[in-house]
DNA sequence: ATCACTTACGGGTGACGTAAAAATC
DNA sequence: GATTTTTACGTCACCCGTAAGTGAT
């Protein structure tokens, strides 16, 4: 049995021409690589070096050795690599959703009942989140319509409000309800990653001008010191605080209420049994908090 | 860095099913193996096991780590026998020829000079030789005849003269040479691994019975108590000792003497140099000692 | 009671470093 | 004199075995 040590060091040997360069890279003293690649040519039982008096130079064998004895490192570094990634993903879950709604709702719960779970979530369109479901990109998706597929398993998920965020001088402002034709031509603040409510706003309000924020951060910061609508939902008016200078007037067109569901593969519906409990748990609750 | 012995007692550990039987099939104890798995489990960082109180089952982990383990094990063994194989083939000549003659000549004299060398030799025709030649398959062949190839390098071998063995009460036992067509009709014996000379034989004397004999032993023996005629060579007698009770008569006709030459590839003549170098001599001493 | 696994403790191999010598550039 | 390699020797890590303990069949 030839150990990994005396791989590592035969294939330092080789890249560094010399034992005693070979010995400071592997931080190590040049009579123990000297005994290493001694005890490695008893081991195989063939001569590994050209031995002259003040230098040792790796034959015909050795070369041959020094190549597959890298391969063999690489194939360990790869198995470790191979395991480590086998086992993130059984402690990973990746969730993808038409729109922020459900993964704002959802990954808090996940992230502290799951603590040795990472939970990574994606915004794609529909077609995307479907085809990577299938193939296992995504364990779990959150859509806006139900689908009767015997390959996908679902359970319905909760429902989330649109709502218009004016400043408090808007003509608009003391209205309990507002359409979109209301708004229609006003201008907007539009965070990037929305989904499906940018398709929904911009369809239903083709005259509007929408000033699209990647970063959430400025997003607020606008917000806070100019007067350009924006949008929220219920879902997101519970995890961040309300601005004090604006008013939040909920959408009455029914395109600005969505209903989720969530899916996930048929044969994996043992697998993540706990989670689709969970969010049927949330969907059961999430009425009567509304 | 993940030393070998810890991925061969994982592998046992997979194929045997429990760390007992695998501590039992390696000649280890149980707790060696536990140890070794666990400090598996660190380096990796990864959890291997099942762990059930009365039971240690690999998981998927596990399952994926021992068949990468699997593959290095047997790169490590791949990586002992290409580089053994590769020594062995620096020690090694493999020699053809057309007929035993300039492999007994010769091989003895390899032997002697070169005593870390492996001698393989080999008795086909000349199509075979030269096909195997540029392949690489045999380092030297012996064919009888000269040829012009600018990939293949030769020199002039020995001469090896045919000779009758016949009985001493044989109507031609008193004749100084034979002629084949003397001989015509004659029961021979004959050893079944003399190349061209046998093709030679049963061309120049097509109405002789031949009893073909592969054991050098027997056919000796049967020489000894029988009064059927045989076959040697000058190069045969020089070897093995004559038989006091047969005459041995040289055929006098041309194609009875063959010429050997010597061919080697010509990208390998440097390396075989040495080797060559001892064909000239022998071919430049034979006829002063004939 | 037997089996399977784990933990704790002691021993011996061996891998490493230090020191020194030989030889070459 | 500096560099490279090898040998000799002491040390310490670590791999293994023995013994003991726990839990399950």
């Amino acid at each position: 049995m030839i150990e990994s040590y005396l791989l590592e060091q035969l294939v330092a040997v080789d890249t560094c021409g010399t034992l005693s360069a070979a010995s400071e890279h592997l931080h190590l003293t040049q009579p123990t690589v000297t005994r290493s690649m001694q005890k490695l040519e008893t081991l195989i039982g063939v001569s590994l070096f050209d031995r002259r008096k003040n230098r040792t130079v790796l034959n015909e064998n050795g070369k041959l050795a020094a190549e597959c004895a890298r391969q063999i490192l690489d194939a360990q570094s790869a198995m470790v690599d191979r395991v480590r990634a086998l086992d993130r993903s059984h402690h990973t879950i990746t969730i993808g959703a038409i729109s922020p709604g459900p993964i704002m709702e959802l990954s808090p719960l996940l992230a502290a009942r799951f603590p040795n779970h990472a939970v990574f979530t994606e915004i794609k369109p529909e077609d995307v989140l479907l085809q990577s479901l299938r193939i296992g990109l995504y364990q779990m998706v959150f859509l806006n319509r139900h689908l009767e597929d015997p390959s996908l398993f679902s359970v319905p998920g909760t429902k989330e409000h649109l709502y218009a965020v004016l400043p408090k001088g808007h003509q608009l402002a003391d209205r309990r309800t507002v359409t979109f034709s209301d708004l229609n031509g006003e201008r907007f603040l539009l965070f990037s990653s929305v989904g499906i409510w940018e398709d929904i706003v911009r369809r239903e309000m083709p005259r509007s001008r929408f000033l699209v924020q990647s970063d959430v951060e400025s997003l607020m910061d606008i917000i806070e010191s100019s007067d350009i609508a924006a949008f929220s939902t219920d879902i997101a008016m519970r995890t961040s605080t309300p601005s004090g200078t604006r008013v939040y007037i909920p959408f009455s067109d029914a395109c600005a209420v969505q209903s989720y569901f969530c899916y996930c593969r048929a044969v994996d519906e043992q697998k993540y049994r706990p989670w689709l409990q969970m969010l049927g748990h949330l969907a059961g609750a999430a009425p009567s908090s509304d």
